[in-house]
DNA sequence: GTGGTCTAGACCACT
DNA sequence: GTGGTCTAGACCACT
């Protein structure tokens, strides 16, 4: 079952991080078609967020299609989002994790690799669009 | 000098999306003390944005103590923050442009390789908190 | 400028019903891309119901590619549906009045009409699905 | 016997249709008092809902006068819904039919059809309310 | 119990 | 002023 965190001060609404968490644990195939979310009510208590909020998440999930609701059942995951097979995403995240920790014994702290990473992400990405 | 970006649709409120990159750009070393941030007309003009929201960025700054605005003459960074020194950070950006060719190279699309990222940096931090 | 109504006791929820509203109105051509709808705010004064009942409706619209929010300029809408030729639906809408008419005239109540109205369109449907 | 039938998505409660399709036969003339309604269980099985959502039906059915449960026997039509006389029913039906075919001939859809007759159905109407 | 709709009202971001 | 997010809480439909 996904687990569910909220970071606050980020500038991105909660119920939008929600969304993210679900879409990221489908590419990372951590959720899978058929899988069911947790409660709204669970998730709001967990969290200490209205559930109102997370309906809110769950809706924009049923928008996309990947989730939908089925009222006195739960929510459930419609539609994976296609990644590459496991092992090969298990092998590039080992050698992320392995740059990461070479990061903090260089003296970096998370915020400066964030800046780091997210430099250099834009960088890569403008052609695409 | 600076060059602002604003991506839409990610949740994240514009002048907010300014502040971070101002804050990236201090932690990279690619803003220093003393630096004229541009006009907020011309980033409002750029960006295709309202005047005031560039202006709420840059009094965010100010709040922050990281620039400071002269009537006149434009805005100025008044502290830096500190990062590593260039080299060490030079490498350590390389390795991580590896990586990320290696990712590409693989056939991960961008959005795969952020829900990669983010997961990733996530399980590094928790001790922080 | 579309003038929202809602019914009561029809089972419909409201936000629905004005969802239904503009698509009708964008089938007939009474709605056209870049249209200004009724401000939120307008609406909810005007129906008598939650700005955010209106809002949900709004966002619906959005998710349908059907309409936009712009904050601080309004509702607008981005994508028409297809539909006959004014001309063509002037005249099928001319001979369904006719209809209409000779069936008051014949006693039937406009219950009684709806009931036969659904039966009628149910009829000719299943065939589409 | 009634053919009920449930579409959804349409944001009509499914305990509603049915009753409302009910109502729809008693005023066409399609169901008459004494009539015997299928089954809670039967219904519940052929449109896959809880019977739950059946019995619902039959109980608001039952508390508007129009049918009655006979423990045992079964739900019966109590009462019946005046409309015309069937043959001039039957004429405006024809004709309505008619009025359908050639829409659906000049390239109307089914959606478009619902929205112009939605629309018609209620400029006749206001003066009711 | 589970999701869905709605209200009332606070507060925020953008024009 | 305009749309957007969130909270708190009531009530409904379905299992």
């Amino acid at each position: 079952m996904i687990e569910f965190r909220v970071e606050v001060g980020t500038g991105v609404p909660p119920y939008r991080q929600l969304v993210d968490q679900v879409e990221r644990a489908l590419r990372l195939g951590h959720l899978h078609v058929g899988d069911r979310l947790p409660t709204v009510k669970e998730v709001a208590r967990r969290l200490v967020i209205n559930p109102n909020t997370v309906l809110k998440a769950y809706r924009e999930l049923e928008h996309k299609g990947l989730a939908k609701g089925r009222p006195g059942l739960g929510t459930f995951i419609e539609r994976g989002l296609d990644g590459l097979p496991a092992e090969q995403q298990a092998e590039l995240r080992a050698d992320l994790e392995k740059w990461l920790a070479t990061a903090y014994r260089a003296g970096m702290d998370s915020d400066g690799i964030a800046a780091l990473v997210a430099t250099v992400l834009h960088e890569f990405r403008p052609e695409e669009n």
